[in-house]
RNA sequence: GCCGAAGUGGUGGAAUUGGUAGACACGCUGGACUCAAAAUCCAGUGCUAGCAAUAGUGUGCGGGUUCGAGUCCCGCCUUCGGUACCA
């Protein structure tokens, strides 16, 4: 589509051939390399960045145009305005859709993916956009990710010291360590006892590294993943369909493996600090605030009754101290199998077991489904010196806080439900009768029942005590974050191998940069191993080096998108991720734009990246990206099947109807391909004897399945012609509400009904496809024809 | 549940700080041109009633502030995004 200026489009539309006057300025601007962007240092510098999409089977998503075109053409305009103007586009061509397409036709995840990418590339050259395609990166190609694997090293090589407020080397830890112990050292860990000079002098290598892992900026701990037994794999929260596989409607449990993180929250106080000069949209901003989510409060210790054990909780409300009437441990707690009493084991036990097979995100949201158990042992209330029981239960996380919480039922609403529940006593401490409509979290009130509190208002009755709990030893003042480390481990093939050995003594070691990158040993068979390790393990010979062991866990999506928009300044770099020289010109991105569903994930990881970097004088500024903006998304309808939860043996589909007055039964909800599905996108939306059978070839996992329609109960074998199996239709993902037009300066508004127009003609060709429209550019809802995975996420970074 | 956003004609979408709601465009209806069609041009087009002038009504729902509310405040509803292994 070429923009010709509105008047001639009227006069000459008659004679207007697009296909020819495309053609050739297609061709032209080819040859002629037209968009090619030469690092000028005497010239002004812009950067426009879209976010690069995943290569999925379907091809370019009608979405992705909407944020392009608007890219385009602020890159053009830019160029008028003499800027040299970088516009890039690459590939995020790392993903599950690849490895999931891999195992199921056989075809290698890197022959899908290129094939992907020779489509995309056709059809962004098709729409005509100006991007400088010789800045090109794949974040697949092993010299893009022999630079995702340095900057890993980088981070495992360095931890966060406080003293600085910057990352420092390893080495740096490794002397103060050794002069002063760890009671010497001002850093972010997650270390569980002081270890004293002499005590690390005398540590044999692999304790040592075990010491270090508690401060590295990438370290190993234990994780927890999904497991599904039957599948004999770990699956993404995406494959999880209500608590059980999407594949299959097997059962999911929680497990827990080692696993890599990067200690993403050393940061959280300058990621914070430093959003207020950015020129994003408040909302952005505010997103990203709560997904930090500072919190001052008190760390404290609370003992424990016939025991040589304390336990550590935070609390932003040590005025409601004497409301603590018991604590709550989340399962997953250090200390649950020490405090657990024989006489209380059963229970404990049958209540960790129910809340492995429930999400984190289930454990957060349902707040009326509680699960707890009595662990028979009592800690003691350092205020009241009463006895409160210690209880386990699954609305306490293990990684938010320290993992444990006093309990004040009387001002807490969960505290209050899991009393209610297990008959737990409630002391009100807090009178809000003066603050009628006052929550928690407004921490307004007159303290009552509570001693030497009585009387105090609530802000007051906050500061005396911190005071008084740390002038008595039993805590500290403490800014708290809920933002938690990232998850870097993934059991995947398609993904950067982690670049890390581990000796005959099971210490670790990073890949120096002449070893790199590490490339992913070919394999034909992609499925996981049984006991849940990475596919990799499965390259015997890859795994085993001159008696050292290779990490087989790969990096996840996020890995190669933390820093792409770096590589584009120097794209083709075999000595660095980017030379000094580029890097200095082109600084940082000057206009982002892409989707809102990155607000906290990318955005969050990049700018975390990008800060490490920056602490080791890597790249010139602080922050990535100086302006954003959301160009928002595209709706599609979404087809479900109704498939009963029994966990075991045979699937049992319902039609709509029936799983609607079924209210005492439960279903998880199976995506089934649109192309399937009769009147999809109506009430009567509903699979017939062919779509059943499409249906049935597409997902042979439900081969021998039960359908339960109005009209009786069939076996996949024996259906009749005119079966009807009514589906759920939703509207999902791709909106397409387009909050980028509200751009505070008067260019951009003025370019509005240009994008508007553009976007028009667009949905025009796309809705109504004449024989001459690029079939892939046609508007399939909620496709991934060659993926074979019909998921709406088929885009990446946008 | 929690965090963020959105809701205006048949459609995409406009409405500076609160000031004629529906700009502009698509579509639709009628007309001109044509043997006819396409293209183009002209006119009309929120809804209801009316031949008409006109009247009433109208920005998800319910309240409120104001001379005046799409816009501000309170309470809801619905939809979308995120919720830490989709990308």
């Amino acid at each position: 589509m070429l923009i010709l200026p509105f008047t001639n489009r009227l006069k000459y539309s008659m004679e207007y051939n697009h296909r020819d006057i495309e053609a050739k300025w297609k061709k032209y601007w080819e040859d002629q390399k037209t968009y090619q962007t030469p690092t000028e240092p005497s010239r002004p510098k812009y950067y426009v960045l879209d976010m690069f999409p995943y290569p999925s089977g379907s091809g370019l998503h009608v979405g992705h145009p909407l944020g392009y075109i608007a890219s385009d053409i602020i890159a053009r305009s830019k160029r008028q305005q003499g800027f040299n103007v970088l516009h890039p586009m690459g590939y995020d061509a790392f993903g599950l859709p690849a490895e999931q397409y891999a195992i199921q036709t056989g075809v290698h995840p890197a022959d899908s993916t290129e094939t992907n990418i020779r489509t995309y590339r056709s059809q962004l050259d098709n729409i005509g956009f100006s991007y400088d395609w010789d800045r090109e990166v794949k974040t697949c190609d092993p010299s893009y990710y022999k630079w995702t694997q340095w900057i890993f090293i980088q981070l495992y090589d360095h931890y966060y010291d406080y003293d600085v407020d910057k990352a420092q080397p390893l080495s740096a830890l490794r002397e103060k360590l050794a002069a002063s112990g760890s009671a010497g050292v001002n850093a972010a860990h997650n270390l569980d006892a002081a270890v004293t000079a002499a005590e690390w002098l005398n540590m044999s290598p692999y304790e040592q590294d075990q010491v270090l892992m508690n401060y590295r900026l990438a370290y190993r701990k234990t994780g927890y993943v999904n497991w599904c037994e039957a599948l004999g794999t770990v699956l993404a929260n995406d494959e999880v369909k209500d608590g059980v596989s999407e594949r299959g409607g097997h059962p999911v449990e929680r497990r827990a493996m080692m696993q890599w993180f990067l200690r993403i929250t050393a940061y959280a106080h300058r990621l914070l600090e430093d959003m207020k000069d950015l020129q994003w949209s408040d909302a952005l901003k505010t997103m990203q605030q709560n997904w930090i989510g500072k919190s001052e409060g008190a760390q404290m210790f609370f003992k424990v009754q016939h025991a040589d054990v304390q336990i550590e909780i935070f609390t932003t409300r040590p005025d409601t101290i004497f409301g603590a009437t018991f604590m709550v441990l989340a399962p997953e707690h250090d200390l649950v199998s020490s405090l657990t009493t024989a006489a209380q084991k059963a229970n404990v036990d049958a209540c960790i077991n129910l809340v492995k097979n429930r999400s984190e995100r289930e454990r957060m949201a349902e707040v009326k489904e509680m699960n707890g158990a009595f662990t028979g042992s009592f800690a003691i209330n350092p205020f009241t010196h009463e006895n409160i029981p210690i209880w386990i239960g699954d609305y306490v996380l293990k990684d938010y806080g320290t993992g444990a919480i006093m309990a004040v039922p009387s001002d807490d609403e969960r505290d209050l439900s899991f009393a209610q529940k297990y008959d737990l006593p409630v002391i009100d401490v807090v009178d809000k009768s003066d603050y009628p409509g006052a929550s928690l979290h407004d921490k307004l009130g007159k303290i009552i029942n509570s001693d030497f509190l009585n009387g105090m208002e609530v802000p007051a009755a906050i500061e005396f005590m911190f005071q008084k709990i740390e002038s008595s030893g039993l805590g500290r003042r403490r800014t708290n974050f809920k933002l938690r480390d990232a998850n870097f481990s993934r059991q995947r093939y398609w993904g950067e191998p982690i670049p890390i050995l581990y000796d005959k003594d099971g210490v670790s070691h990073a890949l120096g940069l002449e070893d790199l990158p590490l490339e992913l040993p070919p394999l034909d068979d992609f499925k996981p191993m049984s006991d849940g390790q990475s596919p990799l393990a499965k390259a015997v010979d890859w795994v085993k080096v001159d008696g050292y062991t290779r990490e087989t866990d790969t990096m996840p999506g996020f890995a190669g998108s933390s820093w792409y928009f770096l590589r584009y300044m120097d794209a083709h770099n075999d000595h660095n991720f980017a030379s000094a020289e580029a890097l200095n010109y082109w600084k940082e991105v000057d206009f982002y734009i892409g989707g809102a569903e990155h607000a906290v994930g990318h955005l969050m990881y990049s700018r975390f990246w990008h800060k490490f970097l920056y602490d080791k004088g890597l790249v010139p500024t602080a922050e990535p990206f100086k302006k954003l903006v959301n160009q928002g998304m595209i709706q599609g309808i979404i087809e479900s099947l109704y498939l009963l939860k029994s966990g075991e043996g045979q699937a049992h589909f319902y039609s709509e109807g029936l799983a609607k007055t079924m209210t005492d039964k439960e279903f998880a909800l199976i995506p089934v391909h649109i192309d399937f599905v009769k009147e999809y996108g109506s009430p009567k939306s509903h699979l017939d004897l062919n779509g059943i059978r499409q249906f049935l070839e597409w997902r042979a996992d439900y081969k021998g399945a039960t359908f339960h329609t109005e009209t009786g109960t069939f076996e996949s074998t024996a259906l009749p012609e005119d079966i009807k199996l009514y589906t759920k239709s939703e509207t999902g993902k791709m909106s397409k509400d387009i909050s980028m037009w509200s751009i505070p300066t008067t260019w951009w508004i003025n370019t509005v009904p240009i994008v508007s127009a553009c976007m028009k003609c667009f949905w025009d060709r796309l809705n109504n496809p004449s024989p001459g429209t690029p079939k892939a550019l046609r508007v399939y809802p909620n496709s991934s024809k060659n993926s074979g995975n019909l998921s709406t996420k088929t885009m990446s970074l946008y």
